[in-house]
RNA sequence: GCCCCCAUAUCCCAAUGGCAGAGGAAGACGACUUAAAAUCGUUUCAGUGUCGGUUCGAGUCCGACUGGGGGCACCA
């Protein structure tokens, strides 16, 4: 192209950015903390990016969704914040230090420069002034002040267990971070070590946790819920106590089947747990040294054999006898690893007769089988085990009872003599915090031989990071900060005489947990949030993120929002009032990350088709929550509409001044019922759909300028200036230039959408259809106020109708004026 | 093993229980062009995974099945 009009009339993607970029950053339409500002406020937030690189097609996925939402809202008249931060601790930095001999700190925040970067190119719709990197000292010595808070109300505390151990990262993790014994960050086999660690005491929250989902029915997408009800995994049932003979102590076992308490014929402990050890030391010795070369074995196993479904089961005779409670029968005690020491009591009662895994133990070692309830479906002998609903046999006064009765019934008679109570469990455990590593929030608590555990004193916040120079940050199995002999050796506050601060550091799911909080007031020295920005603006109306934190990072933010409300520091209890779940960016349906390699570069889409193709082609492949693969999709396809659309603007021959409401009523009543649709669709997340009705807007206005009224025409310009709104929403670029185009200052972002004309909506005459049993035979046009009675008539009159009803007799007419009526035959 | 979600044209996807097609991609044809690209226009393409049920009427609701995806799983 060589002619200079040419020029002048043709799409230039990478023209449009450069042109727009430095506008916006004079302009900064998305500033949310102007004085004065009346405007409604609306709370939007992007889960925050790892620092691990640049962007990625994940990030340009989640970040135009966002985005749609977020733009979306403002044009609706809206003070919408929606910040960005840097959630920048974390191994990764961690082990790229290491690997290329640099500081985490360097490679951390040049990431975090380079990821900005990308975003402002990207249009991202950020408010620029509220910026937190979770690794500043002015972001985690909230982290500190919050795990004291926790402390003081008894959230947090340390104790000896036996832990995730990641032997590749040499560090703990949480329960949440094993998936399917593999530690989710290194896909190594997780083992199980004996440590003292910090907790925080998640499980006290389960029943609010639970049942708090309930309120998100509906704004929520319902997988995350159910997934949180899995992992929380609540289960009622009953604590019974079994004497045991030759110890002063009962053993409570916890069962969901208290019914079945007369099939008991064994009791199981966990062989880990220190009751199995109790039991075992006044055994003979013949059992003690049985008992010890198992546990041997057990704990040299790792989660993945301990799993595996089809292992057969194992386990040693203890030596040891309980009574059951019910009918006085001696039981014998068994030590295996199918029981789990940190479930319920670490301890069972086994009914093999109805409980698969109980079954399977009894017949691996010739246990006897009781049978306490009878299939009552089946006159045939019931095949064992037999866990459905049935009718109580072999059970004294229970016999005859059902299930929920024989429950009730055991229960209330458990309670009575003192030896059992109703009782109820979590898979839930509580949240491990500390980790060996060095790129985390310092733990803020120092230890004294004489004072034992003793909080830094709150005006000695934050306690800083030494620097990693002459560190040796490789995994050892205990923090690296233990080398910063400096940092380590302290004055304990309490007494003065010489202490050393703890290690360890803080999980980064404690920065997560309550990030959303620290946007109110970014930059704050004197609060963690501004209590009254949090009454202005918290909760989040609408949070926006991937599933892969369904359970993780959601579980544990609203975790911390309950237990900042009971200390009165907010005043809600859910932190995330809409979610939005993205699907993944695929390729060829594999999965796209940084361990697999990244298949489709970010930084070349943007070059090849430019930033608004690639966001709009990301709205526009599916519904958000879908999976998108990038091969099914065509950002060329969008560039093209993109040119389309923007030609629409340049083509407009009218003056801004002219009145729209002279325009052609066929092209306004294009406008306005997309007008009408447009904003429920993005308010329902069919972004795909307010995109495909931008589409049909513009190959309306398109008719009409080349074939119809002519691009003079005002209802034209109406229609253009809305299809650039709209599209502000999904390419910023392409809608701005449109907008200046169209005679405007810059701004489209900020541009309210028309109101709908509902008058031009209005139908005089509709096509109504007569089916004849539920098919098609004819359609007429008839006016919109047409009766049931003249419709029916016109319909019967039908010839086409007629012909189809036949010989056959009419047993009935639905008639639904003015659309429909259906004949049904005999 | 238990629980949840999904299945529409060659592909990606639309369709308050009421005409299966909004939109896009790919394909074909035409206009413009010396030609191509770009652009504009026209156009082809399925009865909705299978079986049964409810209904005047089912892609949509219910049940079973098949296929795909996901969650939980030795949690008593």
């Amino acid at each position: 192209m060589n002619n200079s009009q040419a020029e002048e009339n043709a799409y230039d993607v990478s023209a449009i950015q450069d042109k727009w970029l430095p506008v916006w950053d004079e302009l900064r339409p998305f500033d949310s903390a102007k004085a004065g500002d009346t405007r409604p406020k609306k709370y939007v937030l992007d889960m925050f990016p790892y620092p691990s690189g640049d962007l990625h097609m994940g990030h340009a996925e989640a970040y135009a969704l966002g985005d749609v939402i977020a733009r979306y809202w403002v044009q609706r008249g809206f003070n919408v914040m929606h910040p960005i931060g840097w959630d920048s601790f974390g191994l990764p930095a961690e082990n790229a230090a290491i690997k290329r001999g640099l500081d985490p700190k360097g490679w951390t925040y040049d990431n975090i420069a380079q990821q900005k970067s990308s975003m402002r190119r990207y249009a991202c719709s950020f408010d620029w002034d509220r910026v937190l990197i979770t690794s500043d000292p002015l972001y985690y010595r909230w982290n500190q002040w919050l795990f004291l808070e926790f402390y003081n109300k008894g959230l947090a505390y340390r104790k000896n267990s036996l832990v995730n151990w990641c032997p590749s990262c040499q560090t703990v993790l949480a329960n949440e971070q094993v998936v399917q014994g593999l530690c989710e960050r290194c896909d190594s086999v997780v083992t199980k070590k004996a440590l003292t660690q910090w907790f925080f005491k998640v499980t006290e929250y389960a029943d609010r946790l639970l049942d708090d989902l309930d309120t998100l029915e509906g704004s929520w997408p319902s997988k995350v819920l159910s997934m949180q009800r899995n992992w929380i995994g609540r289960s009622y049932g009953a604590d019974v106590q079994f004497v045991i003979e030759g110890r002063d102590e009962p053993v409570t076992v916890y069962t969901t089947r208290p019914d079945t308490l007369h099939g008991a014929t064994f009791m199981v402990v966990a062989v880990d747990s220190a009751l199995a050890s109790e039991l075992a030391a006044e055994a003979s010795p013949e059992v003690q040294a049985e008992f010890a070369n198992y546990l041997d074995i057990v704990k040299q196993s790792n989660d993945i054999e301990r799993l595996a479904t089809d292992r057969e089961k194992t386990g040693v005779p203890l030596g040891r006898f309980a009574i059951n409670p019910v009918n006085g029968e001696r039981i014998p005690i068994w030590a295996a690893d199918y029981v789990l020491a940190d479930y319920g009591h670490g301890a069972i009662m086994a009914v093999p007769a109805h409980d698969q895994r109980d079954h399977d133990f009894a017949t691996t070692f010739d246990l006897p089988i009781r049978q306490v309830l009878k299939d009552p479906n089946s006159s045939e002998e019931t095949v064992l085990p037999f866990v459905g609903e049935g009718v109580m046999i072999n059970s004294g006064e229970l016999d005859g009872m059902a299930k929920s009765e024989a429950i009730a019934k055991i229960i209330d008679d458990l309670t009575a003599k003192g030896t059992g109570k109703s009782a109820k469990n979590f898979r839930l455990r509580d949240w491990l915090i500390s980790r060996q590593r060095y790129w985390g929030t310092p733990i803020p608590i120092i230890h004294c031989d004489d004072c034992g555990e003793v909080p830094v004193p709150a005006d000695q916040l934050p306690v800083q990071l030494p620097s990693a120079e002459g560190l040796d940050l490789s995994p050892k199995g205990t923090s690296p900060l233990g080398g910063a002999s400096d940092w380590v050796n302290v004055s304990c506050p309490k007494c003065g005489k010489a202490a050393l601060r703890d290690t360890d550091t803080m999980d980064t799911f404690v920065d997560s947990s309550w990030y959303f909080l620290r946007f109110l007031s970014p930059k704050s020295t004197e609060f963690a949030f501004d209590p009254q920005a949090a009454k202005d603006w918290a909760p989040v109306d609408q949070y926006v993120g991937g599933v892969t934190h369904a359970i993780l990072h959601l579980l544990y933010a609203r975790f911390f929002t309950k237990v900042l409300h009971d200390l009165g520091h907010v005043d809600f209890e859910e932190p995330f009032t809409r979610l939005l779940n993205q699907g993944m960016v695929l390729m060829n349906g594999s999965a796209m990350s940084k361990s697999r390699g990244n298949l489709v570069r970010l930084s070349d889409q943007l070059d090849e088709h430019g930033v608004d193709a690639v966001r709009l082609t990301m709205a526009f492949a599916g519904p958000p929550e879908d999976d998108i693969d990038w091969a099914d999709v065509s950002p060329a396809g969008s560039a093209k509409f993109l040119a389309r659309a923007w030609r629409l603007a340049n083509d407009v021959a009218s003056d801004t001044a002219v009145d729209v409401t002279k325009g052609d009523k066929a092209v306004r009543k294009a406008t306005h019922t997309f007008l009408k649709e447009f904003g429920s669709n993005i308010e329902s997340f069919k972004f795909n759909v307010g995109v495909a009705k931008i589409m049909e807007l513009v190959n309306v206005l398109r008719k009409a300028i080349d074939t119809g009224v002519g691009a003079a025409d005002p209802a034209v310009r109406e229609g253009a200036q809305e299809v650039a709104k709209a599209l502000s929403l999904f390419a910023p670029y392409t809608a701005e230039d449109m907008w200046s185009l169209l005679g405007h200052s810059a701004g489209v972002a900020l541009a309210e959408f028309a109101a709908v004309d509902e008058s031009l909506l209005v139908e005089s005459s509709i096509t109504a259809i007569v089916q004849v049993d539920g098919k098609l035979r004819d359609k007429f046009d008839v006016a919109v106020d047409i009766s049931a009675e003249e419709l029916q008539a016109l319909a019967m009159a039908s010839a086409a109708v007629l012909k189809a009803i036949g010989e056959r007799e009419v047993a009935n007419v639905i008639v639904r004026a003015p659309k429909l009526v259906n004949i049904a035959t005999k």
